[in-house]
This record gives C-alpha cells, sequence and structure tokens, in this order.
RNA sequence: GCCCAGGUGGUGGAAUUGGUAGACACGCAGGACUUAAAAUCCUGUGGGCAGUAAUGCCCGUGUGGGUUCAAGUCCCACCCUGGGUACCA
C-alpha cells in the first residue's frame, strides 16, 4: 500500500487528542521552554495559508525543543474584540460574539488539521469573562498607581497622596500631565474633586481630552483606517477631528526603561531600532519665549539650541492653546480659515507633506531672548501638538522645512554656520562654525549648543531637556466590542471625577443591545443603554477597551488559564517566567510589542512578575502574500476583455476569486458565471482562443479574492506535507507569494521517504549493519538539521532531508540504525508520517516522546579536500589535496599542474594565497 | 515624508557570513517502463560565443561607483517593492 496520509493523519490526530499527548504541565523536573505565536485575530475570511508561515516553524521549534528534553509550554487563542467584529454587526445586525465564535470553531478547525501539538486546555480568548475580568482587573492596578522618576518604578497612589499631604507638589518627581505647583497647606485645603483632578494628571491610567475622527454622515467616530483623503472610506462623508476626553496609558513613564531594556533581549537589530526611533529619545534644550504684549510665554523644544540667532519665525502646531488668544483681529478670518483645513488633515498626511508646506501668520511677535528683536509667530501644519511642546523656534538656515516655509512666505533667512570646512554636510547636519552669532561666533556647533544651553539657564529662560517622540496611548475607543471600564462617574458632566468599581463586581460584563450603531454624539453605543448606564444613581464609562489591552498581558494568562483567584497565579509565573522563544509578524514592530514591555514591566513594578521583559527572543516572520487576479471591464458595459485588449477600451479593474484562473492566467469563463449572478450574462471577449487575467502580488485578503484555505491543500496533499512545503518556501522572516507550484516537490519526498521504509505495504526495514557512507548521510544530517534549527532554517532543514532521503535511496538502504535516527529528526517537521512509521518499527510510545539524535563527528571526517583554484580570483580548476598540508607543498604541487601552468604562462607570480579547506587563489 | 526590511536563473530559493554563484525543489525538454495514461525512474537545463564532440572562453546576484588577492556578501549614491507611521489587528 502507498502512503495514504488522509487515514494516517486522522487516526493519529484522535490518538494524540485522546491521549492529550501535547498537555503540559507546569509540574516538571525539566527545565522549562515557552514557545508562543502572536495572537491571531479570527478575522471572517478565517485562516488563510499565510497565516502558518509562523505556527508551523514555531510547532517545528516546540516538538524540536521537547525531543531534546525541554518542558515546553506551546499554547494557542485568540485575540477576539475588535472593530471587524463590530462592523460585521453593524451591517448584519448578527452580535459580534456569535460571528466571533463562530470564526474561532472554523480557525480552530483548520489549526489542528495543521497537526500543532498546541495544549488546547490553556486557550485563552480576551472576550471571554473569564479572561477580560482579569484585564479590567489590570486596569484598575494601572489606575490605582503612579510613575515615581526617581525610583524608578509604579507606586501606589496611596503613597503620592500622602506626599502631597506632607510635602506638596515639590516633594515628589512623577511622571505627570499638567497642573499648578501647591504646597502641603494647599493641598490639605482642596476639595476632594480639586485633589482627584490632580492625581488625575499622575495615575498611569488617566483621563484627557484628545481627538478622535468623526464623520457627521454615519454619526459614528472612525479608526484612521476608515479615513481616506479626509473622506470616510465607506460612503465617502466629510469628517473632521472632535475632541473626547479619553483613556491613557502612560506608556511615557517607562520610555526610559523601555528604550534601556532592549538592550537585553535577543530581538533582530532592526525591530530594536524600530523600537528606539519610535520611542525617540532625543537631547536638547527648551526655551521660553515672551509674547510680546502678553502676559504669556510659550515654550519650544529644540536640538538645535545653537541656531537660535537664526530664528526669524515661531511655528505653533494649529491645536496650541495660545493660538486662540494671540491671534489679532486683523488675521483672525484667516486663522480660523486655516485652522479649518487643518481639521480635515491627518497627523500622516501633515508628517509627510513636503513639497507644498502651509501655515497662517497670527499676527502676534515674540521677543528674541538675545536681540530684543520681534519675531512673527505664525502657526503650521508641520508643527504637531503631540510632539515636545507643540512650538517650534524655525530656522530657515538650517532646517529643511523651516526653510521652504520662510521661502514660501518670505520671512527672511539669516546665514548662521560656515559649513565650508565640511563639504557634503546637509543643511540638517550638525557641522559647521557659527558665525552672525553674537557670542557663539567662531565656534563650532557642538560647543555652541553646550554654551547656548548654560546661558539660557542662567537667564532662567530655559533649559537642557530629554525629550521623547513616544507619546501615552490612547485606550479608549467609542465601540460596543471591547471590554468595558470598571468606572463609574457621579453624573454625566463631562467634569465629573471617574470612580472605580471594587473587584468584587468584576468581570463586568457587555450588555446586550440592538443596535451596534454609535448614537449620534460620537460616544459608544454603550451610552444609549440607560439601564446599563445608571446604577444606583451613578453613570457606568460607554467607552470600551482597545484591542490591545487584552493582547498586553495574553502571553501571562497561557501560564495559568483557569485561575479563578489571580490573574496569573504565583507559582506557574515563577515555573514559566517568560517567553522564550516569540514568532509573529514585524507589524506589531511597536504597537503590540512595546505596550506587552509596558504593562509587563508594570506588573514588575508591583512585583507580580519576576523579570522585567515579557519575549526573551524574537523571531519575525514575513507574510505569504496572495498572488490576486484581475479582469477588465468596459466601463458602462457587463462586457469583459482579455488582459491584451484592455488598452483599446476604457476599463476598470476588478478583483476574481483566483479559484477560476489556471497558472496560465487564462480564465474559467465558465466557472466565473456561476460564482455571482451579475456574471451570468456577461460577455467575454477572448484573444487568440484565450481570456487572460491580470494579476498582482498584496496581501491575501477575502475582500480581494485572493486567499486560499489551507484545509483545501491539506485535504489535497495532507498536513505533512503542507507543513514541509511551506518552510520549503524561504527563510520565515520573509514574505513570498503563496504559490501551489512546488509542493509537488514536498509530497514526493515524503513518499519516497515512506518508500525507505515500506514496499508493497509491508515493513521492509533491516537489522543490517550501516555502511561508513550510509552512517556519513545520518550524520551529516542530524548535523545540519540541529543546526540549522537553532537559527530557525527550517528551508535548508528540508532540503537537508531531501538530500538525504535521496542518497539512502541511491544506496537502498533500509536499516534500522540509520532509519529511526532519520525518524526522530524528521518528526517535529512531518509529526503524522513519522508517528506511523515509528509504531509501525513497534514503538509503544510516540515518536515524539523520544530523544533527539546526537551527531559523532568521527562518521564525517574527511583526510582530503578538493580545492577550487582561483587565477585572479576567477575560478579555473580544482585540485584534491590532503586537508593538513603545508602551504609550501600545496604551493608545490598546485604550481606544477597543467591548467595552472597553462594560465600562468610566464607571468610573473605575485601572490599565493592558501586558505585552508576552503581556496587556493593565485595572483599574477 | 520619516523609520525598518528586501531585490540572485522561467519560478521558490541556496551560498559554511569576504573564499567554487545558482545547493535543494518546481517548471520545461528528451528518454525508460506502459496498449495508453497516471505513478515512478534516468538525463539535460543561468545567458552568450566557438566547436561534430569532449570542452573552452566571455558575461552574470536591482543600477552606478569604490575597497580587496578575492564582493551576492563590506562602503558610498541611486532606483524599485513590502511593513509600520500611534483608533486595522
Amino acid at each position: 500500500m502507498e502512503y495514504n496520509f488522509n487515514e494516517i493523519e486522522s487516526t493519529w490526530r484522535k490518538k494524540w487528542e485522546e491521549t492529550e499527548l501535547y498537555k503540559v504541565s507546569t509540574e516538571s523536573s525539566k527545565p522549562k521552554y515557552y514557545v508562543l505565536d502572536m495572537f491571531p485575530y479570527p478575522s471572517g475570511s478565517g485562516l488563510h495559508v499565510g497565516h502558518p508561515l509562523g505556527y508551523i516553524a514555531s510547532d517545528i521549534f516546540s516538538r524540536y525543543k521537547r525531543l531534546k528534553g525541554f518542558n515546553v509550554l506551546h499554547p494557542m487563542g485568540f485575540d477576539a474584540f475588535g472593530l471587524p467584529a463590530e462592523q460585521y454587526a453593524i451591517e448584519t445586525g448578527q452580535h459580534p460574539r456569535t460571528s466571533t465564535e463562530k470564526n474561532i470553531e472554523y480557525f480552530k478547525d483548520q489549526l489542528q488539521n495543521i497537526g500543532f501539538s498546541y495544549d488546547w486546555s490553556r486557550e485563552v480568548i480576551t472576550c471571554d469573562p473569564s479572561y477580560f475580568k482579569w484585564t479590567q482587573w489590570a486596569f484598575l492596578q494601572m489606575f490605582d498607581c503612579w510613575y515615581d522618576l526617581d525610583a524608578d518604578c509604579a507606586k501606589k497612589i496611596s503613597e503620592l497622596v500622602d506626599a502631597f499631604a506632607n510635602g506638596g507638589s515639590e516633594s515628589v518627581n512623577g511622571s505627570h500631565g499638567e497642573h499648578e505647583e501647591f504646597d502641603a497647606e494647599q493641598w490639605n485645603s482642596m476639595t476632594e474633586a480639586q485633589q482627584q483632578k490632580i492625581l488625575m494628571q499622575y495615575r498611569l491610567m488617566f483621563q484627557a481630552e484628545s481627538e478622535v475622527w468623526y464623520c457627521e454622515a454615519l454619526g459614528t467616530v472612525l479608526a484612521n483606517d476608515e479615513v481616506k483623503d479626509g473622506l470616510s472610506e465607506r460612503g465617502g462623508h466629510p469628517v473632521h477631528k472632535k475632541k473626547l476626553r479619553q483613556w491613557f496609558l502612560r506608556t511615557t513613564a517607562y520610555a526610559e526603561r523601555l528604550l534601556g531594556d532592549l538592550d537585553e533581549l535577543d530581538w533582530s537589530d532592526s525591530m530594536k531600532e524600530m523600537q528606539r526611533n519610535w520611542i525617540g529619545k532625543s537631547y536638547g534644550a527648551s526655551i521660553h519665549f515672551e509674547i510680546i504684549g502678553h502676559d504669556k510665554t510659550f515654550e519650544i523644544f529644540t536640538t538645535r539650541a545653537d541656531t537660535i540667532f537664526g530664528a526669524t519665525f515661531m511655528v505653533l502646531a494649529p491645536e496650541h492653546d495660545l493660538v486662540k488668544e494671540i491671534t489679532t483681529v486683523a488675521q483672525k478670518e484667516k486663522i480660523e480659515a486655516y485652522l479649518g483645513y487643518v481639521q480635515k488633515r491627518s497627523e500622516r498626511d501633515r508628517m509627510s507633506e513636503v513639497k507644498v508646506v502651509t501655515g497662517e501668520f497670527t499676527g502676534a511677535y515674540a521677543k528674541h531672548p538675545f536681540t530684543g528683536e520681534p519675531v512673527p509667530i505664525w502657526i503650521g501644519e508641520y508643527v504637531l501638538a503631540s510632539y515636545g511642546t507643540g512650538a517650534i523656534m524655525a530656522v530657515p538656515s538650517d532646517d529643511d522645512r523651516d526653510n521652504a516655509f520662510a521661502e514660501k512666505y518670505g520671512i527672511p533667512i539669516v546665514d548662521i554656520i560656515d559649513k565650508s570646512k565640511y563639504p557634503g554636510a546637509g543643511r540638517s547636519d550638525k557641522l559647521g562654525i557659527m558665525i552672525n552669532s553674537d557670542f557663539l561666533d567662531g565656534m563650532e556647533v557642538p560647543d555652541a549648543i553646550q554654551l547656548i544651553t548654560s546661558k539660557l539657564e542662567e537667564m532662567g529662560i530655559g533649559e537642557g531637556k530629554v525629550n521623547f517622540r513616544l507619546r501615552d496611548a490612547g485606550f479608549s475607543r467609542q465601540r460596543y466590542w471591547g471590554e468595558p471600564f470598571p468606572i463609574v462617574y457621579e453624573s454625566e458632566d463631562i467634569d465629573s471625577v471617574p470612580m472605580t468599581l471594587p473587584e468584587s463586581a468584576l468581570p463586568l460584563s457587555l450588555p446586550e443591545i440592538d443596535t451596534y450603531a454609535q448614537s449620534s454624539d460620537g460616544r459608544s453605543p454603550l451610552a444609549a443603554i440607560k439601564d446599563w448606564v445608571e446604577v444606583d444613581g451613578k453613570f457606568r464609562e460607554t467607552d470600551t477597551m482597545p484591542g490591545y489591552a487584552g493582547s498586553s498581558w495574553y502571553f501571562l494568562r497561557y501560564m495559568d488559564p483557569e485561575n479563578d483567584d489571580a490573574f496569573v497565579g504565583e507559582q506557574a509565573v515563577n515555573y514559566w517566567k517568560d517567553v522564550d522563544l516569540y514568532i509573529g509578524g514585524t507589524e506589531h514592530a511597536v504597537g503590540h510589542l512595546l505596550y506587552s514591555r509596558t504593562w509587563h514591566k508594570f506588573f514588575y513594578d508591583m512585583g507580580l512578575v519576576p523579570g522585567k521583559e515579557p519575549f526573551r527572543r524574537l523571531v519575525n516572520q514575513g507574510m505569504i502574500q496572495g498572488r490576486s487576479s484581475i479582469i477588465h471591464r468596459i466601463q458602462g458595459e457587463n462586457k469583459f476583455v482579455s488582459a491584451e485588449l484592455k488598452d483599446q477600451f476604457e476599463c476598470s479593474p476588478l478583483h476574481i476569486p483566483i479559484k477560476y484562473v489556471d497558472a496560465k492566467d487564462h480564465l474559467d469563463i465558465e466557472g466565473l458565471r456561476s460564482w455571482r449572478s451579475d456574471f451570468e450574462t456577461a460577455e467575454f471577449e477572448q484573444f487568440q482562443g484565450h481570456f487572460k487575467c491580470d494579476h498582482e502580488v498584496e496581501k491575501m485578503s477575502k475582500r480581494l479574492h485572493n486567499t486560499v484555505d489551507p484545509n483545501e491543500v491539506i485535504a489535497r496533499y495532507g498536513a505533512d506535507t503542507f507543513r514541509m512545503y511551506i518552510m520549503f518556501l524561504g527563510p520565515i522572516e520573509d514574505s513570498k507569494p503563496w504559490s501551489i507550484n512546488g509542493i509537488e516537490g514536498t509530497a514526493k519526498f515524503l513518499k519516497k521517504f515512506w518508500r525507505l521504509f515500506v514496499k508493497e505495504g509491508e515493513l521492509i526495514v533491516n537489522e543490517d549493519q550501516a555502511s561508513p557512507g550510509e552512517l556519513k548521510t545520518l550524520h551529516k544530517t542530524i548535523k545540519k538539521v540541529d543546526h540549522d534549527l537553532s537559527t530557525l532554517g527550517m528551508n535548508t532543514c528540508v532540503s537537508a532531508f531531501m538530500v538525504c532521503v535521496n542518497e539512502l535511496t541511491a544506496a537502498k538502504c533500509h536499516k534500522r540504525e540509520i532509519l529511526e535516527p532519520l525518524l526522530v529528526l524528521l518528526a517535529p517537521f512531518a509529526p503524522f508520517i513519522t508517528e506511523e512509521l515509528w509504531s509501525r518499527l513497534g514503538h509503544e510510545e510516540s515518536v515524539h516522546k523520544y530523544s533527539y539524535p546526537v551527531h559523532d563527528e568521527a562518521h564525517l571526517k574527511e583526510d582530503n579536500f578538493e580545492y577550487p583554484i582561483s587565477i585572479n580570483g576567477k575560478m579555473r580548476t580544482k585540485i584534491r589535496l590532503p586537508l593538513g598540508l603545508e602551504e609550501g607543498l600545496a604551493k608545490e604541487q598546485v604550481l606544477s599542474d597543467e591548467t595552472v601552468r597553462k594560465w600562468i604562462e610566464d607571468k610573473e607570480l605575485r601572490k599565493f594565497i592558501y586558505v585552508k579547506g576552503r581556496i587556493i587563489n593565485i595572483v599574477v
């Protein structure tokens, strides 16, 4: 009987489930190892072939680690709150829970088909009350804490209250928002509400006003994703920004530690670099400028204080608090028009616009602190309220955008740095000699920065300062499908002080509702459920938490998923500690990975977890992209033309399901007719007897009709072949388009592997002694696979297996001595076929519980090497030489070679390079 | 725009991290087995030029420069593609 993957895979899948083969216990004498996949969001289109790239790699690695004697935690669960389910609910009326549960069910079925070794008893689902109870609990802990910058850790709010009562605001150095200074006496005479307002400026979960995209026509708040070019993506309605009171996570308190602790992590340099750049620590100075004719100053941050004599104008962010106050009557109309324009601009648009800078003059002037000259104050969209102080001193001579701005609005440009000493230095390079700068003249830039900073400090108008680009993370969503906040208010008034619910009130569940659309004022749909909102004369918070709330700590819950008394039990977290290997995409580089690190550090400060960092080693997997098929419709007609003809008509492109298109991009017209009713009667104009589609490589998505369900592939080739094929495609870090072409190669490989063991249904493995050649084949494979697995080079492992099986087949080797270790070696990659053959070989226990083979160098020894001989860097011939040969003897042999002599002829021998075991290069 | 990554045969990719470019596969071509097909197996396969042939030479890792005995690998500049850009997850 041939290799029958269907039967084998369903048998073992069942057996493994019955025997709970993959169940993990926290009680073990073995060393622990935690392998984690990034939490999937169970979307409506199911798992597609792109997802398992990382999952297969992590599964292979988990199985490998188990065979190496580790107690491996390898769990899976679902990040189940989120926008798509809610959007689906708005469209269909189906409860997000219902559609989410259905999606999870299908995802799990797909995952199980692939043969993953997850311990499903540890499954975690974020929208499950037993889980989000602890997400809400974590929120309460952070709400009840502040960050002490001197002690560099989070502390309970009660300590802060004590400090204020005894020594006022001066007595602590906490990470905080803005408030007036106060002494102990003032604090003690404040009302409860006044005190709470100040405490809010210190809490790690705090409230502040911030803007959201709001669409009047849809009556909803929109995500950045849903806004395109100032219009809503759905419907194309105008949108504008709206200010709301919202929750925030004080990520900035941890900025320094988030940055510093990166050093100890085993992450790729590029990933660390992205986080460093995101945190964006910069050294500079803050400077206060007086506004002429006003009793006010404003603060700017600059990394180039040295350029202050070139500051010919100031720019405030359009949102800056002072804009309304300082705008003169004459400029009012223009400023308001400009503010209207900015209302519709996204931050990304504002940042990426470099060709056309825009701004408006407020009519007000700042006083230059050294020259006393008036400096005009402008507003401009390129200055963001969220970075630094939301205000800059503009130096057109040494900053590209300031320069473009000055050019456009006719503002003077004063050269203040002589760069002639540094040819090639750009406008913004910190190089050169100061000129036109009074007491700074003649100094090098770095020295000038130092001097001017101390001068500013002396004058009491500025100081050296460290600035972070990192912002506090918005933690509110005006949505239904998320964790409700365990918060109530005295009244619905905007200034009402939030009060926490006791832990005993958790989990606070979502009410059932009729409509998922938001209320017309931009509040969440929850706001409309009066009998949920009002409790005991108080009013609930109606925002819900963002998607990243649940995913910021899920890896801890896997350690102890059923614990009702704690988010994770002490014993469990002290055993498992942290994630040893985390595999996921780079798309999470600065979002999820930064938030999780922040939460983890908070838990660490509270003494709840043993380590500072959650993810020791991180590996980024690439994406498997889809190959979309596109046909061309003649505009205004129900007629389509083959791709060669599209330029002859006014056509619009249309994505169609890839299953109706063959490998040559030719369309199955009848198939497509059966897909959707509008194609039934459509006309298709062919070209030379075929109808050709265009194609495009882009991300796999249901919307683009280019997804491929792994279940289809598994039904045809089996899970083992699928797993090996996905790994064979290339390094897991790379993205590549999905193509089924080539899967035959891995399918053939497994059949060939099977035939080493079984012929016509009979086991043909014998007990003969292995030859040195066979041992060499086996041991070089063990060495290579073991090595490549440690760096997650699964693709080269698969090649090594192919080479090995090819060699053994050629040698007609059916020896147990060779085949058994090989079987164990392959088990992590192809768990089903190896388990089947293992049991046929007479083993009672699973191959997945065996131990990993060790290679023996003795079988790999070579005593000579065929050297490539290069002449002037070009390979000309090969000569076999003993490996330990002395250079002198080698030279003698090589130079007497006929081919070598032909190349050298009568030229002068300049150099003889002899790299033992590598290469010989002769320079003439 | 900014940050990060990646460009190697018709295709996916390999290359011991500066040392034989194209391993291993797919595809394609030819052949064996077969009444035929499937399956399986064998041979060839980067491009060009010369030769009946064995073979030989030249070119070749996105583009243009550079360093080196030696560059896919290191340096500089540029082009293209993908990811992120703070409310998609």
